[in-house]
DNA sequence: TTATTTCCCTATTGACAAAGTAGGTAAATG
DNA sequence: CATTTACCTACTTTGTCAATAGGGAAATAA
């Protein structure tokens, strides 16, 4: 199958719409978040932990407390939600950074088309905002 | 990682272009390949046998037999070459075929991303012809 | 017919990542 | 001080992919 996408990716867009939803002057508890949106409490913290960690929501403790989106859901692209939780768009294994690149064949005759296909992806997904998929 | 095309995919395409540049005349036998790719035989092995179902290669037994292309690189794109070692090229599960159609909310707000997104890398991948990444 | 070559079929193993769980600690509030 | 909440670390489970193993069936040539 090699989904491209996540199931860890497109739970992070529902929690990223969901928050979009609620009012941005108050943070939202996560058990609300996951009695909404169906999901264990302890997955969503993981989740939460890595889109705050990457800056795109901010969270508060204690009593009153909560997570809250950082910027309006205009601001927010799906490409740069997808890139914190998933790590990277790129569509093979030889284009994310950290990997050494491959020496097969120099220079790769394919390597000009997945360059192309990850901008194709990236651009795309950078062009859709979280606001566009609000129901 | 999550990467859309898989090792295996990457084999296939190398596998396809190496069988395009030998004679067309006289199948190739996948020892010679194996020695040419650096890939095990068995593995290779492996390979064949599904592009060889999928109907993109043709297989005859015996001393002299081997592989063969069943047309010319030219006719041959990457998407219908990935499609049959990947299986998909849906860049999220809920849209492979086979697979429950997700109802946690309806209309899925997401739904027409993933759709555009699958169309924009079928239809480029179905653009680069295999004679386009011979070297 | 027999031996050889080759494709073909059905498991199985091992490695690794992703999905999800569990139990606790630290900060803020009332 | 008790409660609420985010945050941290570790674990189990599950599933897929990569690669291996050991044959069997078809074709050819001697």
């Amino acid at each position: 199958m090699a989904a491209m996408i996540s199931s860890r990716g497109r739970y992070a867009l529902r929690v990223m719409a969901d928050l979009a939803q609620q009012d941005p002057e108050n943070p939202v508890p996560l058990k609300d978040i996951a009695v909404r949106e169906e999901l264990s409490l302890k997955y969503l913290e993981a989740i939460m932990t890595q889109l705050s960690k990457g800056g795109l929501v901010s969270g508060v403790h204690g009593k009153g407390g909560g997570y809250s989106l950082v910027k309006p859901p205009e601001e927010y692209s799906l490409g740069e939600i997808l890139r914190v939780t998933e790590g990277t768009l790129a569509p093979v294994a030889c284009l994310s950074e950290g990997s050494a690149p491959c020496t097969r064949c120099t220079p790769c005759p394919t390597l000009p088309v997945w360059e192309k296909l990850e901008r194709l992806v990236t651009d795309y997904l950078d062009s859709v905002s979280l606001r566009d998929i609000l129901s």
